[in-house]
DNA sequence: CTGAAAGCGCTTACAG
DNA sequence: CTGAAAGCGCTTACAG
C-alpha cells in the first residue's frame, strides 16, 4: 500500500498521468465495470449511480482510450477515406462526404497516401470500421487483398465489387463522349485532345472521346493526341510542344480536366492565340476556377459533391451489412460557357 | 480439441476470421513473441527464422492490430489535423503538412470536425501522438484540458503555451496594419473594411487595420465596418446592403480574406462600379482564385505552407520532447496585383 | 536465440 | 443494480 503511493509520485515527476477507467472508478467508489456501463449507456446502472458517475468522468477530464475501448468492441465509429492529396477536386470531395458522415453518425478521417502500403496497413489494421478509396497508388493486388479480408470498402477508381466491396464511378467514358460530341455538333472537326494521366477516369475520359472522333470519321493522328497529366504545368508544356510541330491548328481541344484545360489555355494565350475565337476549349470536372476563369470555361460537371454523398451512404451500408457490394455510376453535365463557340462555316 | 474445430468453422460462416499475430505464430511453429521480434525487429532473431515469419506473415496478408498495438506501446506514429472543412486555404495547409510529415515519418490524419467535443476525444483517448489544432469550434476550456493533459499539441488559432503546448500565427495585426498602409500610401482617405469572423485572425486583423487607420486620423465610422465573415457569399450580401444606405462612396476596400475580397468584388461590379478605377479593393490570404480572377486581386499572403511545415516539425519536436512550447510568428507578405491603384490627386 | 507470462485499458457475459 | 473475471491482440521484461 505504501509502496504504491511512492510509485505514483515517482510517476508524476516524469509526466501527467493519463487518467484511467480504474481511476474513476476508485474515485467513484464503484468497480470499473460499473463505471464502463454507466458511460456507455448499456448494462443497468441505478440512475443517480450513472449520473453521479458521469459528472465525475467529466470532471476528471477521463475519456476511455481507443485502444482499450477497440481492442474489444472492433468498432471504431470512423470512416476513412484515403486521396493521394487535398487540394480542388478532392478537397470537394472530403468536404462533401463530411456533411453526409456526420447525419450516418460515423467520423470522416481523411488521409493523405501516395503509399498504398500506408493505406493497405491502416485498413488491415483495424484502423477505420470502412473505407473510400480513391488513390491511384493503390495496388490492383492491394485492392484484391482488401476484397478477401472483408473490409467494408468503396473504390472511386475501379470498378471492383465483393461480398462487403462497391464501386461507385463517375461515368468517364460517356463523358468523354459528351465533349466529343458537343465540339462535333458546333462544327469542329480538328480537334486536339490533351490526355490525362494513366487512371481509369484518364483512360475513360480518352476512350469514349476517341471513339466518337473515330464513328464519325474525323478521328486525328496520334500528333493530336498529347499528354496533360490532369496537370496545368505539363499540359501548358505538352502545348507549347506542340505548337513548336507547326501542325495545322486544331480548331478545337479537348482537356481531360479544368486544370489542364487553363494551362492549355494559358500556352494558347501565349502563343498569340485567342480563346474562344481562334481555338474552343472545353474542360472536364467544373472545379471552383472555371467559372471565374477569363474565359469562363465550358466543361462537363462531374457531380463530385453527389458522388461524395453516395459514397458514404454506400459504406455505411456495407458496414451495417445491409446488402452486398454493387457497382454504381454517375453521369456527367455539360456546363456551357464562354471558352467554346461554333465554328464559322468554310473555316 | 475437437470443440475448437467445430467453433472455428462456425466462425468462418459468418466472415472472413481477422488474421491475429497468434494464427501466424502457429503457422511458423514458433511463439507469438518471436513473431512480434522478427516482425517489430526488435529483439534478437535468427535471421534465417526473422526471414522466414516476415515472408509468411506477409503471404498471409498479417497487420498487427492497431488497437492491439498501441494498448502497449503508447505511440500510434500519427499526428492528428483538426479543421472545420478542407476547402481552399485548409487544403493548402494540409497539403504543405502532409509533404513535412512524410519527411518527419508520420502519418497525418486529417480530421473535419466542428465539434470541439470531436477533437477532445481524439486526443484525450490517444488516437494520435499529437495535434495541430485550428479550430474556431474548439473552446478556451478545451485547449486548456489539452494543455493540462499533457498532449503533444500546437495551436494556429491562439495564444497558448505549455509544457507540450506551442502555437504558431499568423501575424495577423501587422496584416492589418500592411493592408491599411499600403491603401494609405496609394492615397486613399475613405476605407470601408469588411470584417472577417470573429476568430483570432478576423479580430487580429480587424485591430491591425483600424489601429493603423486612427494613427493617421483617418478612421471612419462603424458604418464603413461591415461583417464579411471570410466568406463569400456573406460579404457579397454585406456590400450590398451598405450601398443601399447611400454613404460617401469609399475609393478602397480591405477585406479580411480573398473569399471576402471576391464576394465584394461581384457587388460592386453589379452595382455598377468598377474595379480598380472607381473603388480599389485588397483582400488576404492569397489563395489561387486571386491571381486568376479579372481583375487579378491584391492581397497579402500568409505564407500558409510555409506554417504547415513549421507546424509538424514543432509538433514534432514536442512529441520527442526536444524541447518544451514556445510562441510563434510568422509574416505577411504583400502581393501586389491589379486590384488597387493609386488615388487620383483632389478626388 | 526463443518462449512463458504479465499486463496495457477496456467490454462483456455471467453470477450474485 | 453491482462486481469479479475472462479476454480482446499485442509488447515487453525476464528466464532459460
Amino acid at each position: 500500500m505504501w509502496n504504491a503511493f511512492i510509485n505514483e509520485e515517482e510517476e508524476n515527476e516524469r509526466r501527467v498521468k493519463r487518467v484511467t477507467i480504474r481511476d474513476v472508478a476508485r474515485e467513484a467508489g464503484v468497480s470499473i465495470t460499473t463505471v464502463s456501463h454507466a458511460l456507455s449507456g448499456g448494462g443497468s446502472v441505478k440512475q443517480e449511480t450513472r449520473e453521479r458517475i458521469r459528472a465525475l468522468a467529466k470532471s476528471m477530464n477521463y475519456m476511455p482510450d481507443w485502444s482499450g475501448q477497440n481492442l474489444k468492441s472492433t468498432q471504431t465509429g470512423v470512416i476513412g477515406l484515403y486521396i493521394p492529396y487535398i487540394r480542388g477536386f478532392y478537397g470537394l470531395l472530403a468536404d462533401s462526404m463530411y456533411v453526409k458522415c456526420q447525419e450516418e453518425g460515423y467520423e470522416l478521417d481523411v488521409v493523405i497516401a501516395e503509399k498504398g502500403e500506408t493505406i493497405l496497413r491502416n485498413l488491415l489494421s483495424h484502423r477505420v470500421d470502412g473505407a473510400i478509396i480513391l488513390n491511384h497508388g493503390f495496388s490492383a493486388r492491394n485492392a484484391e487483398i482488401v476484397r478477401n479480408a472483408e473490409i467494408p470498402a468503396v473504390f472511386l477508381d475501379r470498378e471492383l465489387v465483393g461480398p462487403l466491396v462497391s464501386n461507385i464511378r463517375f461515368d468517364s467514358y460517356q463523358t468523354g463522349r459528351m465533349a466529343a460530341e458537343y465540339l462535333y455538333e458546333l462544327g469542329h472537326r480538328r480537334i486536339l485532345l490533351v490526355e490525362g494521366s494513366d487512371t481509369y477516369d484518364g483512360n475513360e475520359r480518352r476512350r469514349g472521346f476517341l471513339d466518337y472522333l473515330e464513328e464519325k470519321g474525323i478521328l486525328q493522328g496520334e500528333d493530336y493526341q498529347i499528354p496533360g497529366g490532369f496537370d496545368r504545368e505539363i499540359a501548358h508544356r505538352s502545348v507549347e510542344r506542340f505548337l513548336t510541330k507547326r501542325l495545322p491548328m486544331p480548331t478545337a481541344v479537348f482537356a481531360a480536366n479544368d486544370d489542364s484545360a487553363i494551362g492549355c489555355m494559358i500556352a494558347l494565350m501565349e502563343a498569340g492565340y485567342e480563346v474562344p475565337d481562334d481555338v474552343s476549349i472545353i474542360g472536364c470536372d467544373n472545379i471552383e476556377l472555371s467559372q471565374w476563369y477569363v474565359p469562363p470555361l465550358t466543361t462537363i460537371d462531374t457531380g463530385v459533391a453527389d458522388m461524395g454523398r453516395k459514397a458514404i451512404e454506400e459504406v455505411a451500408a456495407l458496414i451495417r451489412e445491409e446488402h452486398s457490394g454493387s457497382t454504381m455510376t454517375t453521369e456527367g453535365r455539360l456546363v456551357e460557357r464562354a471558352s467554346c463557340v461554333r465554328l464559322a462555316s468554310g473555316r
